[in-house]
DNA sequence: ATGGTGGAAGGTCCA
């Protein structure tokens, strides 16, 4: 059995007690985190190896961005992944107890004008994912897991207004299109809408700017865990903790768990 | 039509 957890922590300092939380309630072997938003010198390494992760891999800059493979088994081939030309830290992997490749990335959100020509920042996103995409066009080693923070929410279901959201960077059709090329050249298989029907509105990002997020309920289903087509009788599992969102100084995102029977 | 909140090279920038 493998559990695998992915979170957009939005700092990892200030999220460091949810993620004892997280440990403690759903023992997961290994968690990929994106957004924890510190340099090497400020990273908690010794505070998340207490956790039982005593195995730690770190891609990440000062300030903004940074991903991380926290991991209860070994850790082998760790490999940093600039992409666009950018040293960003939005791309990690390692190999797990010499068995698996996960890949944890952490796609650019894009800005707010869903126009390449005019917003630097969608057309970075964009790039982003096709670069991505011709990346995992190559088949590895191991069988691949791959999981993040995608920032777009692919299928209607994936959203609280699919009508409403397709002019809203995450959902729009270009970005929905490149994802499912992604998706598709890849090989690549959703363990979440495994256990999730595609007819079930499933979230995992609920804005920081809807106080009242809970009665409403706009959210989006932005982290994804994608694995090879190959493994995907191995899902016996998956979970959206959603009731991170609820907690005291909480992430905007909720960790997604996928179990894996290998 | 803009703001709402949260977090970070501490001042705006990014989400």
């Amino acid at each position: 059995m493998l559990r695998l957890a992915t979170w957009n922590v939005n700092s990892i300092r200030i999220r460091l007690p949810l993620l004892a939380e997280l440990s403690k309630r759903e023992v997961p072997d290994v968690i990929c985190l994106q957004e924890v938003k510190a340099k090497e010198d400020d990273f908690p390494f010794d505070k998340i190896r207490q956790l039982g992760f005593e195995n730690i891999a770190l891609y990440s800059i000062p300030g903004y961005n940074g991903v991380a493979i926290l991991s209860k088994p070994p850790l082998s081939n760790i490999n940093k992944y600039p992409h666009v030309g950018r040293d960003d830290a939005r791309h990690i992997s390692a190999v797990i107890d010499d068995k698996f490749e996960v890949h944890n990335i952490y796609v650019p959100a894009g800005g707010d004008v869903p126009d390449a020509k005019n917003n630097p920042s969608f057309a970075y996103k964009l790039d982003f994912v096709d670069e991505a995409t011709e990346f995992f066009s190559n088949k590895g080693i191991k069988p691949r897991l791959l999981c993040g923070d995608f920032n777009i929410a692919p299928s209607e279901n994936d959203v609280w207004n699919h009508k409403a959201l397709m002019q809203i960077v995450s959902h729009t059709p270009i970005e929905v299109e490149k994802l499912n090329r992604f998706f598709k050249k890849g090989k690549f298989f959703d363990a979440v809408r495994k256990i999730y029907p595609e007819s079930e509105k499933i979230y995992s990002w609920w804005s920081y700017r809807n106080p009242n997020w809970q009665t409403n309920n706009k959210g989006r289903r932005l982290d994804h865990i994608w694995i090879d087509n190959e493994l995907s009788s191995a899902v016996v599992g998956t979970k959206i903790c959603k009731y991170f969102r609820a907690k005291e100084r909480p992430s905007d995102h909720v960790p997604v768990i996928v179990e894996l029977k290998i």
